[in-house]
DNA sequence: GGCTGGGCTGGAGCCAACTCCAAGTGTTAT
DNA sequence: ATAACACTTGGAGTTGGCTCCAGCCCAGCC
């Protein structure tokens, strides 16, 4: 698969993708013999993870550090448990402070509704 | 309150209070004569709103927009509205990129905890 | 009155994460 | 074989959101 290919497949730009490799959150890329990329099986794995990873607010340093641990081998195994157990604690923080955003939208959205229908607002308290 | 009290109250810098004051998505903060701030219980709102609605991942231009559309009166009732509902909307979708991420997380932390114990891992599939 | 400490401003600097660019190479269609 | 186009690289530039700084002001205390 072309960097094309893949950038359409995933709603990605090209730049990005070779940013991604460069910096190291995803293996080298396997080659044409002319150089050029051509996304295997196992590469659009990688590709897959990042973005999944990168659009949920995982940092690019944590995924350096995830992709350098799985090259090293089976001794990074516990270093590597640490670390996505770090992250999905991170994400985990991050899922409750969205969701208290959203309720006080939620509430916000509800008095709004209300005062569309009356013109005047009405709050339980500023903000 | 000083701004001293209220970067501790909330944790945040008094750099952030004040760069929040300056584009706006914080209406400007009461005074003493000495010309410093002296947030009264009205800020304080303000504040928490804008703390909550930042680390939830809200951007700067949509609270400066939010904060404009109050300053004006009831007329922009709508417009806020709308721009409540795009904003919920916004974190809705990143919620589900969350999750997304947390169910890939919690699937390799279960394969990693496995492998801890018998120290080989066995991929489902890669990633 | 002088010192200390907190606060003020405007503007520069910084960081993460892209995003864009120039100059060159490879591939394909006519 | 030559145009047209995709792809390559290294490095510079951009963006959003702070963060820091210099130089100043003001209030309280000895």
């Amino acid at each position: 698969m072309t960097i094309k290919e893949v950038s359409e497949k995933y709603g990605i730009t090209q730049d990005t993708l070779r940013y991604y490799e460069k910096v190291g959150i995803i293996p080298p890329v396997s080659r044409t013999k002319g150089g050029k990329r051509d996304y295997r099986e196992e590469d659009l794995g990688w590709v897959e993870q990042a973005i999944c990873m990168r659009s949920a607010g995982v940092s690019i340093d944590a995924l350096i550090e995830y992709l350098k641990l799985c090259q090293i081998g089976n001794e990074t195994i516990s270093a590597r448990l640490n670390l996505l157990k770090k992250q999905r604690e991170l994400l985990f923080e991050q899922k409750q402070r969205l969701e208290a955003a959203m309720d006080r939208l939620n509430y916000k959205v509800s008095v709004y509704e209300e005062a569309e229908k009356t013109g005047e607002l009405i709050w339980d308290k500023e903000n």
